[in-house]
DNA sequence: CTTTTTCTTGACGAGTTCTTGACATCAATT
DNA sequence: AATTGATGTCAAGAACTCGTCAAGAAAAAG
């Protein structure tokens, strides 16, 4: 499975320094971009990014406002850039939340390796994605599942099935978005060898897996894991 | 009851600068000393400090190399201090796992500042420098290994196996992220060659390598270290 | 430079997992 | 009740993965 790339938010109000960049960033990062205090603000919400580097001098609010706002409900990394190298502007910015401070101009492998910093950061901080229901427990950073306290052992495939049904959890999952979700082959998916291991998976999980409490059938489409 | 101070480990060879910051500090917070690579080393183990402010200009060894052998076993943020203002030692310093770069000469207001900002990510992150699980202990700073109280040697590739593992303790480990993490060469690592080494590991740490109470096998993805 | 230790590579057997095809089951419809 | 189409189960061989051994290469120690 392929790791997506972390996303990055640039918060500037001049279009020449959010292209450049966006040009420097957006090989190795998906790059958002922001031109005031409040788009960055509602960027943040709708386009959840990892770290999110912000200039100070901005047409609408100032930057240390922007920080302080966001530390209301979000430890996302702010590294802030500005154009002004006093050390009471540092100060208030750092104090207000910012995890970094940039004086402009500066290297661009220098403002890489600090969002790798910060990166670094809120990955250790991240949570942990556990899945839970009626007593199916899938803790998916450690890929263990217990069903009543009982480990569970999937093989490969098995384990890749529940996950991408969790990953849509509740949602009805067609044959064809399963089997390529498990298989990625270009060529179509097989329906049949889909079933077999459904039919394994819930040999494991089920109590009876004739009557499927997890894992139900959506006859003519294909299955759904259930949540509630 | 009384709040203790928070430690803070200062690292400089030269006397002067060591007194100007413990004098700045030492209002707010417990201050340690250290004079040389070694000497920090080891006050890290005995003082066991919350940041470290380490200057790269040491006498016995390089800044950037004490930064990456704690890495090996803590995260205790650092915050390095150097006269050198390129940009290939901020990167080479911050890639080696320092947490933040000051260039000499610095604001004494900045450097309080950019502490308060390592000390609010450290309360989220803290690992032990032991390891400890069922009769295995694993001390990091000392890169000792026991079982059931006999010492066990190992050899470099399998103590870099066994520090991963440790790392991410009760995580399943892919074949990759384990061959990235121990060979670090920029191409796919080669998963037979784990496997001998952690055939041999296992022959060391295990009574019965072919029922592994430590090192369990995750088929076809990869490694676990046991925890519980 | 020689000896010792460690690392790497290839071969093989044992065990597990995947895939396939045959057959059973079920629900809806005729 | 029989038919049909979709789904579920079972079993067996193919394909793959894992652990171990052994031998040579490389690196470290003496």
């Amino acid at each position: 499975m392929e790791k997506s790339k972390l996303r990055i938010l640039v918060v500037d109000d001049e279009l020449p320094i959010r292209r450049f960049l966006n040009a420097a960033l957006s090989g190795e990062y998906t790059v958002l971009e922001a031109a005031s205090g409040q788009e960055a603000l509602s960027t943040v919400v709708l386009g959840h990014p990892d770290v999110i580097i912000l200039d100070l001098g901005l047409p609408d609010m100032d930057g240390v406002e922007v920080t302080r706002s966001l530390r209301e409900w979000t430890q996302t990394p702010v590294i802030v850039i500005s154009i002004r190298e006093g050390e009471t502007d540092k100060v208030a910015a750092l104090d207000a939340g910012a995890d970094d401070y940039l004086t402009k101009p500066f290297g661009i492998g220098e403002l890489m390796a600090r969002l790798r910093v910060a990166l670094r950061h809120s990955v250790a901080i991240d949570q942990e994605p556990v899945f839970q229901h009626d007593g199916l427990v899938v803790d998916l950073s450690r890929r263990m599942v217990t069903v009543n306290d009982r480990e569970v052992n999937l093989t490969p495939t098995e384990y890749d099935i529940l996950r991408v049904l969790i990953k849509h959890a509740g949602k009805v999952l067609t044959h064809q978005q399963l089997g390529h979700a498990v298989w990625d082959t270009g060529y179509e998916p097989d329906a049949h060898l889909l079933r077999v291991n459904v039919s394994n998976l819930r040999r494991k999980l089920e109590t009876d897996p004739s009557r499927p409490r997890y894992i139900l059938t959506e006859p003519g489409v294909g299955y759904r894991l259930k949540i509630n």
